[in-house]
Order: structure tokens, then sequence, then C-alpha cells
DNA sequence: TCGAAAGATTGCGCCAGCGCAAACTCCCGA
DNA sequence: TCGGGAGTTTGCGCTGGCGCAATCTTTCGA
């Protein structure tokens, strides 16, 4: 572990606010530990002993049914607080975490939490309302889910990673990390197959850049009339 | 506004660890309010200005597209908060809630919450277990809507709803308030149509009784297994 | 440098569930 | 007591997207 300086988390939400000697206290009881892409933070089900701030990197949250069957809950991104689980009075964690690239955190034993919250209130809010735009965020989903197409969903899908995790380059706004059409099956409750031929006709359509593992938004603007089911891309069937 | 007693509340989580007084402090601030059935209690969009504690009912929680699909996002049972916008950072309620019986419950001014984070941090845990629990169990409909096929997903439905809201009557268990095929169908992400087919089916089966508005679980341990995916209800498409 | 594995693409056939439409039943208020 | 309307049932035809399978491409470790 390394000592962790103030300086890396003083402009996060759940610091603001607090004396730069209430920052250092909450920080000494934290660990900065690196997790190399492909490795998990933690897994599902095991005890939730930490609860973590990622400070660099991208995560994937990724759910296991008993059957088998995974989907990708969400990406976390530097500066997000995860793993809350015991927060919320969960004894194990309900998901896993996986480096989608090589990753810094920020661990603190759940035992810091009680303690914590007598004497932090700000950092609690802060807690509440992560988890409750996650709550948004994944209403959100479901209504998505609900209610639209499977192309809609996907374009829904990349706009909120670029929101997230975009990053500019010449040819539009890439998605940050590493993601294959598989990832966003999952994410959007699809098949693979599916996704591959979606983005296929997109990229024929020159909305996107494909590569693998690899996304590039190139028309934000058609995307999002897609999304909310303005037009519709023909998605090649059958050649008559 | 009434007058609330104590013993209303004080053996729910968020009351239980406070004296006698502050208990009185906190219901001091709020006011019981009686919503007749089909009474919104309040609307999504409109201004987050009260959160709630609901004494007696049920609610149905419901959420409208810009482009006018409708969604169940949950029902609120006696003994749970809801409304709780303002306490994740919501300037507006992101959902309709609406009376699915006459029911009661006590309101706050929302202006009441800062102060009572740092005067009642459990009250403030209990807060996040509430919001925490939700986004479990939305977490736990995407899992479903993603990898389930329709039948299942209305027998999970059916069965949340009669652990939530469930009355011992001599058939089974019957769900305590009127619920109409459609809302189970805006439950599950499908249609009345489809609804109404599979029940028709598992009726057919003596796995469940039907009626206007009206659902009563005979079987629950085969719905459980139907909801698992372990053994599948012929619902009749077409004669041959 | 080469081979294998992981990821992506594409074709083909099928079916669960939706859209549309019509009819039926029950409850409730005038 | 008698509509009228809300909720429900059912038939029919179509299709979006899935399952399966084969092939192609890129990356990376040995």
């Amino acid at each position: 572990m390394a000592a962790v300086d103030r300086s890396l988390v003083a402009k996060l939400p759940m610091f603001v606010g607090l004396a730069p000697d209430e920052q250092d206290e909450l920080l000494r009881e934290a660990r900065s530990v690196r997790y190399p892409k492909g490795i998990a933070v933690f897994d599902q089900g095991a005890e939730a002993d930490r609860f973590f701030l990622l400070l660099h990197g991208h995560l994937r949250v990724e759910k296991t049914t008993p059957q088998g069957q995974q989907s990708v809950v969400r990406y976390v991104s530097a500066g997000e607080l995860f793993g809350v689980a015991q927060v919320m009075n969960l004894a194990h964690y309900p998901a896993t975490a996986v480096a989608a690239v090589d990753s810094i955190a920020l661990a603190w034993p759940s035992s810091s939490w009680q303690p914590l919250i007598i004497k932090y209130p700000s950092f609690v809010s802060s807690a509440l309302q992560t988890v409750g735009s996650r709550l948004q965020d994944t209403q959100a989903r479901v209504m998505e889910m609900s209610n639209e197409q499977v192309e809609q969903r996907v374009a829904h899908a990349l706009l909120r990673l670029a929101k997230q995790a975009g990053k500019k380059v010449d040819a539009g706004v890439e998605i940050d990390f590493p993601i294959s059409r598989q990832d966003v099956a999952e994410m959007t409750g699809t098949t693979l197959h599916t996704v591959s031929r979606i983005l296929s006709a997109w990229e024929g359509e020159g909305l996107v850049e494909g590569g693998r593992q690899r996304i590039v938004l190139r028309d934000a603007r058609r995307l999002h009339s897609l999304a909310e089911g303005e037009e519709a891309i023909q998605v090649r069937k059958r050649s008559p």
C-alpha cells in the first residue's frame, strides 16, 4: 500500500466540505490498491468486508445467475464509490467487479463505516446519492427493456458509455476501455450476434466505427435519434 | 391532519433505537394524510417537497416515458419509506405514486431532511438500506428481463407480490390489493394480452385463480419451479 | 515467427410473443 | 333495473431477434 495524498480526492463530492485534517483522517483508514486488467476487485457472493473508491481506471461490474447467465450491471469510472454492499446492510457482494483496464482503488474496511456515519454525515449523504443515482439508472434500464427495441437499447447503452467514459478522437468519441460485443449484449439483454449485426449495419451508415473490443461513436446526433426511436437503420436480414 | 401516536411506528426499523422523546420529535414534524383509492400521492415530475412513510394501505409506483409508455416500478406496502427523491438529491419525483387501495401516509417536508441527517444517523442508515434494497430488486428485475422468458418473469412477479402483500385465503395466497392484467404486464415488460393468456393457461393447470383485478396463488411450489425455468406450462397457441 | 485462442461476422431457419381486432363479462352508477 | 364502460379473453398472422453453425480476423504468448 501507499500513503494517499489528500489532493487526489479533495475535489470529489464526498470529500468537499471536509476540513483537510478530516480528509486526512478518513484517508488514513484506507489503503490504495492496484488491480491489473482482468483482475477481480471482489467476487459476487464474497463477504463484503471492504468498500471502495476508484481512483484510476475502469471496472466492469457483472452479475451471474445461479443458472450461469451473466449480465453487465454497470461500469465504474474514476471518482466513484463502489462495493458499498455493507452500507446497504448486505453481508455479501451482490456482483463481481473486474478491472477493465489497469486500475487503482482506495479500500476501506467495512468496520470503518459505522463510526464514519456518526462523524461525517456528508459522506453518508454522498453514499445515499451514489446509490440513488444508481437506482435511477437501473430503473431507466428497466424502462428501456420494457418499452424499446433492441436497436434502441444498444444505442442508449453506447451513448451512456460515451458520456461516462468517452474520449474525443479524430473520428468522434471513443469508449475509453476495451469492450466486446459480448459485453454490450450483456448490458442490453440481447445476444452477441444481434449486437454484431447492429453495429455492422451502423458502421455501414457511418454512425460508428468498430474494431476488436473497440467502439467509436461517429455521429452521436443520429445515434440519439435512433435511441429515441425517431428513425431506424435497416439491419440486413436476408437478401430477397 | 391528525396527531400521530408513537406506537404506530415504534416497531419500524427507522424508529427502533430512538428514545421515545426522539420519536415524538420526529413525528411532530410529520403530518398524517389519507389517500383514497386511485388518488396520487405525488406525480412524476412534481417538485419533491416531501418524503413519506406509508402507515396503511398499498401504493402503485409508476413511471411514464416521454413517449407515453408506462411501467409499474413497484408496489409500496405499509411500513415503507417512499418518495425519498429529495434524499437522493433529486429536485423532482421520478415517478408517480397512486393509492391502490385507501391508504394513509406520514408526510415530512423535505426541509426536515438535512437537520435529521445530523441528529438521527440511524434514520439515514435506514433510508440508505431502503434505497439499497430497492436497488437490489431493480437489478434483479433487469437480470430477469435479460435472461428469462415472459412466463418466468410473470411467475417471479406474482411470487414477489405474494410475498410482499399476500393474504392467506382458503384457496391459497391472494394478492391483497386490486391488480389488473395490465398492471402485471407493466411490471414484467410484456403486454396485457400475453399476461392474460399465461394466467388462463395457469388457471387451467390449477396454479392460480383469477378474477377481475384479483389473483390468487394456489400452488406456490409449482410457480416457483416455473419461475426457475424447471418446467413450463403449455400456453395454447393454435389448434392444429 | 507461428499457432492457437479469443473475438467478430454472417447465413439460415424458426418461434415466442406482439399487434390488431373482436367479443365477452362483470361491476357500478343512474 | 338497465346500460355503459372497464377489464378480460381469445383468435390470427406476422416478425424481431434468437439459436445454431461455420468462417474469418486479430492478438498475443511461446
